[in-house]
DNA sequence: CTGTTAGCGCGTTCAG
DNA sequence: CTGAACGCGCTAACAG
């Protein structure tokens, strides 16, 4: 590699100093006009860009945000990094991208490296085996070390720091709901194991909503899906019992498109016999047939918020306690849901 | 932020100079076994982790690499950064992701950024506006520079490195014959702009496996899709001719499911009225009903390679021609092209 | 107005 | 076997 034009080469072939150089470059006062212009339009001629690495070493500051997420081809996850992405941008950050692949390991792996690359700050969506370890060492550890920290989605309470989630109970409660408006009374629910908190709190969700209309909870209507098995086997006794729910609330896309599956091959029709609503409103939901009505997460704006309140937090770090943000889940009504 | 620990930290801590610490943590043998083991142990308790940004300045080396992409929220290309990722962690590099959104000014700003920020090779697929105004000035630099670069799926052939693509044309050639050996011959295309170079080779590969097969070419067969506009509206008047198409092959999954959607709407019978094949498999594909054939991308694949080549330049530099590996596109066959 | 000096944290001669 | 000295490229306090 060709190496790069630096203020010394500059300062040499001006005959100055590099500081006078380097005080030129910056517009300072302290330089006369005459000479300013002169390692200004040098500096232009022979594209002088300064050295990123060496100025954050001299300034203990990279403007760059680490990101760990779970995984990167995932319509949600994608669409926030686009968010973080835009504001970061807007504020002068760069970022930085890491992928755990929902392994506590990596993810531990990620944060060291990050701090060893001395990020400014660290946005994270837990991974689901530190959710299952309950494991938070490496993100305590971040915390100790003054590092700014944001959580976003895949949080977890104890740990103290700034937050963004999706309001996933209340999502889920308004979506149960519209499924007992439309008079359905069988709704069976299909969702994570408990340690996938928001799974865990979207079944609250819906579990709220049959006891505030008196819908009795029927436990062989919820069926908690392990992702390290077939899901479709996981889903299918829901089908095998004598009497069909008439309604599913699923808490992501992939589990409500594989129940439109599943009804396709029994011969079962969406909406008219059973409606479904899915969370995360991705391609899946837009273009499956049915289209699926869902409960729209807003990622980019998670995105966009969770950097906010990063940056803010690194650069004016008075603010005395921490926030946690929260975006309400929209329904966007389709085919899936429509009376017939 | 609480400052890290550094070697003149533990240099003092232990009395020895900041070059013995240096020397020991790298086992060197210059340093007598015992105050290596006595600098390691201290090293290990406290936690001491080399700070990179120095180390990267000292080097002149920082192990990361750039990746530009039009778009992250993107089946394909999140795919394609997934498989780069793996292969930058097995070799020891990281990475840094810039989303130029298709535009050519951002692409050639994060260009700016990532050199600036010293990686040590760049990974690009080029942006639509930069294909449109045909404008590398920001690429050819960087080989001016001699900073490693490798271009895929989204390439121009003019710009010197090493590349890698989809057999765009082989891929687009199987789909047609395909769907010329279901006894269809009324084939469509809804292709993109020609600037767009894979779905200009996609639309290659269509006209080659008509003409091999004494198909006569229908103008009125052919759409090019503007994304600046409506997508529907464009693919619409190919239904609203006097003589339907047999068969439908799109060069992309939004335009196979567009398609879809307005077959399901016009009462069209897919697969048995017209046969639908699509490019790149994502989840769309899947997940849509009926489910769509598609050519399979290995998005995955080509993501390792492009890695694997630039980590080859970069650690290498004396390969003296470059390379532009193909990776073929593979059908996968669904419900779209069933035959009934 | 300009230059000297020092140092961010690390690795690498070279001298002892 | 150990340490002093230098420099990667940049900024900033201080002197002149």
């Amino acid at each position: 590699m060709k190496p790069k034009l630096t203020l010394k080469d500059i300062s040499y072939e001006l005959g100055v100093s590099i500081s006078t150089v380097s005080k030129a470059l910056k517009d300072s006062h302290e330089i006369s006009k005459k000479t300013r212009d002169k390692i200004k339009a040098f500096a232009k001629l022979y594209n002088y860009k300064p050295n990123t690495i060496a100025k954050s070493l001299r300034q203990q500051k990279t403007y760059v945000l680490g990101i760990i997420i779970p995984e990167i081809v995932h319509h949600f996850f994608s669409t926030v990094i686009s968010g973080i992405e835009h504001v970061a941008n807007e504020r002068g950050y760069n970022i930085i991208i890491c992928v755990s692949n929902e392994s506590f390991k990596k993810e531990a792996l990620n944060v060291e490296m990050l701090t060893n690359s001395r990020v400014d700050g660290i946005l994270i969506s837990i991974s689901k085996e530190s959710q299952e370890k309950q494991d938070f060492e490496h993100l305590n550890e971040l915390i100790n070390d003054g590092i700014p920290l944001v959580l976003f989605d895949r949080i977890n309470e104890h740990i103290n720091c700034d937050k963004v989630i999706i309001d996933d109970i209340d999502g889920a409660f308004k979506a149960t709901e519209f499924l007992i408006n439309l008079n359905r009374r069988k709704i069976a629910l299909i969702t994570t194991p408990s340690y996938v908190t928001v799974g865990e709190l979207r079944t609250e969700g819906y579990l709220k909503a049959l006891k505030q209309h008196n819908i009795p909870i029927r436990k062989n209507l919820i069926i908690h899906v392990n992702e390290k098995q077939n899901i479709k086997n996981q889903i299918l006794p829901l089908f095998n019992q004598k009497e069909l729910p008439d309604a599913i609330f699923a808490v992501n896309e992939i589990y409500a498109a594989t129940t439109l599956k599943i009804a396709k091959e029994k011969g079962i029709n969406i909406p008219k016999d059973i409606s479904v609503i899915g969370f995360t409103d991705g391609l899946i939901s837009e273009f499956s047939s049915p289209s699926l009505t869902t409960m729209a997460q807003h990622g980019f704006t998670m995105g966009e918020q969770a950097a906010e309140l990063l940056i803010d937090r690194i650069e004016n770090k008075t603010k005395p306690y921490f926030e946690t943000k929260v975006i309400s889940a929209d329904i966007k009504i389709r085919e899936s849901t429509k009376i017939v």
